[in-house]
DNA sequence: ATAACTGCTTACTTAAGGGTAAGTACTTGT
DNA sequence: ACAAGTACTTACCCTTAAGTAAGCAGTTAT
């Protein structure tokens, strides 16, 4: 995947503020330009690869899985194969992913309210 | 600030994201590296631009600058400054920034969740 | 006199994230 | 025989975000 330098101040930082702000450790591991898409995807229910890459207009398939894999890495999201061919493969959310969908809920009202707002 | 290419795909996935993706459009609001820090911070409170520095560990004034600048042009934030010496500049919530708090808390809640569940 | 405080600004460099484009293995449809 | 579907993987390059380090203007404290 992506290579991280362990000594930067980058990684530093951040790490400091995963353990000093909540706020900052949800963002971590919602946070980024793909995941949000791929988590509001899977609110309506478990997915194929397929169909997420078909449902995200403009991911790379490099993109899709990468946040997929990182996703399962902090159990948001399980992936479940059956081993046919064509291969089928399901992403849905984990336990700990469902207990985010109120959270990932309310943060979607909210942007939905500054939409209408903006359109007045 | 920065200078952001506009005909760059990054660029165009983004306005497509915020445009296709509630929780995509928040994110880009809120998200990032910084600002759910100072947006935490400011939960509990106005605070001045020296408080904000002392109480984030290892932001920079560039960063804490540019990203209260950000949160001020999406009217998130406000800025009140006396005509003094020294400068006294107090940022705050405005109404937009205080109906994101109950959200804000929403994420710093599953937050906290999860910490604890880490730590069993 | 000089250090320290206020709230910034600027130019330069580095690192992380994302995009491009190709390839894999195996099968069904034409 | 060849295209198209499945779900990926890989190597390489480019853009954005973040870090480094300095400076400014005006005042009080030492």
């Amino acid at each position: 995947m992506t290579q991280i330098k362990e000594n930067s101040t980058w990684n530093f930082n951040k790490e400091l503020s995963m353990q000093a702000c909540p706020v900052s450790f949800v963002m971590n591991k919602i946070g980024g330009h793909w995941k949000p898409i791929i988590l509001y995807q899977l609110m309506s229910g478990p997915k194929r690869y397929s169909e997420l890459r078909r449902a995200i207009p403009g991911i790379t398939e490099k993109m899709l899985i990468q946040h997929l894999k990182q996703l399962q890495a902090d159990d948001l999201v399980s992936r479940k194969a059956e081993a046919v061919v064509p291969p089928y493969v399901v992403y849905q959310f984990t336990t700990k992913g469902e207990s985010l969908q109120p959270v990932l809920k309310a943060i979607a009202a909210w942007g939905y309210e500054q939409w209408n707002a903006e359109m007045i």
